[in-house]
DNA sequence: TATGAATGAGAATTCATTCAT
DNA sequence: TATGAATGAATTCTCATTCAT
């Protein structure tokens, strides 16, 4: 019987490839990429270690292919809840709210985004700048958008995005940190808003 | 004599020690902890390996060390920027540019400081942890202040010296990721001033 | 019935099982023994990975089987080649033709029998040295008919032997080298029966 | 006392360097290039793994540098033997006799030189070709002085070289699989000479 | 104090082989 | 029969650390 049902075949190694790219997200963000062996990965996703270099090239490879699926996963999120929304204030609530949901039930990935660390690995530096500049032209967006619509002042938008994707980082990561952030997202997500629409000079406030 | 000799040898090795020190802050900037070896920190300060183990207990202590320093470095430049003047333009001011000429002319203390990637040295997770509480406390001072008298209003100024502290470092790491950073400075550091200002609520404005 | 498909059945197999051994034989003589893996085979073959192990025990014993095989098949053309002829020049004429045939049209089968290092496979060594006793044994033929019919002087006839198959493997391996090897063959072979004819002290020549 | 006598160290330093190469030609001899293993030579220079990097780069640096140094010796070997001496049966009885030296008693000399089985290493292919060819340059000078001095027919020397090549390492290794070689160098040398003065057609036979 | 040779645990990666399907 | 996912021992190489000089 030569090896029938390719289907199930396939959807069973796809099921093992997604547990094992799980566990090495969640070493890469608990340990950082030099920390984190091969070991500890296959340790957590209970498979040989043979059986990584079954499914991945190396582990820069996973590593980076990693980080740009979690960097597209993040933005992508934002994205969305920007253009679901039309004024400022609301775009700024949801974008954040968003990024607070994957903070709280995803730490991972905001870990790996944000843990840094991968000098002296020239390939992954550009993968890491392209991830904070995509960051920054989405923040970017909501705030040009405002500007045509002469709701805030004209502005080095550039720089202010800058700061604004800076300043939101620091405070999820903050917020990462407390003993129960849960009860804490409501209060801080309507701070940052206000921070922010602030810092840009809304004019129009509800 | 044997004074003057003592004298002598000690600043012998004050320099010595130094200028390892100096090495491998350069090496932890440019690789990380982690991709950085005893061998690179000793080529560059030209002396043997054993020579590193006789300064230094380990590159683990070194590394600690040099973070603690470093930190108390800028805190403490930041903080006489601050303490020397009166008024939250001014301070903001001067502290932003006192951050910016250390970022300039010693970036390798800045790229220390917030490299990250050094998870998974549970040591270490306090040093930064801490460093970056003070980081935080240091730029709510001046708010506070600011709130005492009034000329800001009343808000959480801790999670608004958060969303500050944030969005200064964002801003200072891309203005040394520019081609000609001194060109930029004055103008990067007045919109910064302008961006606090307003997010803070700065009634005031000269 | 049951028959022509055992018939048609064994067919497929032994089709099979030949096509992976010439996989092998190419694979085994571009990169040698130990930097030939398994999956370079099978990849060669089309086939599988377990489909190798249905087929042979493992990697060293096919070697070997394919070693002693090529071995036997190059000692069976030189031996005909021989056979067929009465007169040492003619004989050797005709050895030395065979042998560059192969050479030339199959040359993995030189390559493997000539390439050597497999040392570390105490199992191979064996087979090795008979290979080489058996190729020496073969010109040793010849010449001692040769002796027998006082057309050479007598001699120690194994080390003379033993020179010959020296001599005759290095010039093929040279010719192999060559950028045209068919457009010397001729001039090449003539000028080895010289050379062998004046080394064993042949007598009429023609 | 900051390291005095550069001298002693830097002899132990060769010493123990020596060693480690000699361990590391025993290996490959014995193993070949494929199957030796770095703890198979630290093991046999009886030092620990981390000390064969200090001293080599790596294995293959330190196989190509060992056959490179041995070919060189070998040559170097024969060399002198033919320049010694000024008849050509002076010349090649000297030369053998060298030859079947280094065989005796540095069998590993021969054993690495002509084991092969490094395919696959294509920097290494380029060494291999260029010792055969040295070799049989070597082998060739002998034979063009004798056809300047009409002491032989001309021919193709460079083939009638290549024959001889072969010939002789094919005897030599013969010789050294011999139960007891030493008893049988001076027999097989005598007739390797005869072989060669009657195969390049050698007149003024004494 | 200073040196650098020596160590060996540990990391990434390979590959012959097995086995459930 | 045939497949290819899974295994884990073995390999090469690195690097923090030690220690005799």
């Amino acid at each position: 019987m030569p090896y029938r049902s390719s289907d199930k075949t396939r959807a069973k190694k796809d099921t093992k490839r997604a547990n094992m790219m799980r566990a090495a997200m969640k070493v890469f963000a608990e340990k950082g990429y030099h920390a984190a062996t091969i070991r500890d990965i296959v340790g957590e996703a209970d498979v040989a270690v043979g059986t990584f270099y079954f499914y991945f090239p190396d582990k820069e490879s996973l590593f980076i292919h990693l980080y740009d699926e979690t960097a597209e996963f993040l933005l992508q999120a934002i994205r969305q809840a920007l253009n679901g929304r039309v004024t400022l204030p609301q775009q700024l609530s949801a974008a954040l709210q968003a990024y607070a949901n994957i903070a709280l039930y995803e730490p991972a990935i905001v870990q790996l985004l944000l843990a840094g660390g991968m000098n002296a690995m020239p390939e992954m530096q550009a993968h890491r700048l392209k991830f904070r500049e995509r960051m920054i032209s989405l923040w970017r967006q909501p705030l040009d958008n405002a500007v045509a619509k002469q709701q805030v002042a004209p502005q080095d938008s550039r720089q202010t995005a800058e700061a604004l994707t800076g300043a939101f980082d620091e405070v999820i990561i903050n917020l990462l940190n407390q003993p129960d952030p849960e009860s804490k997202v409501a209060a801080t997500l309507s701070e940052m808003v206000e921070f922010s629409l602030r810092a840009v000079g809304y004019r129009y406030h509800d």
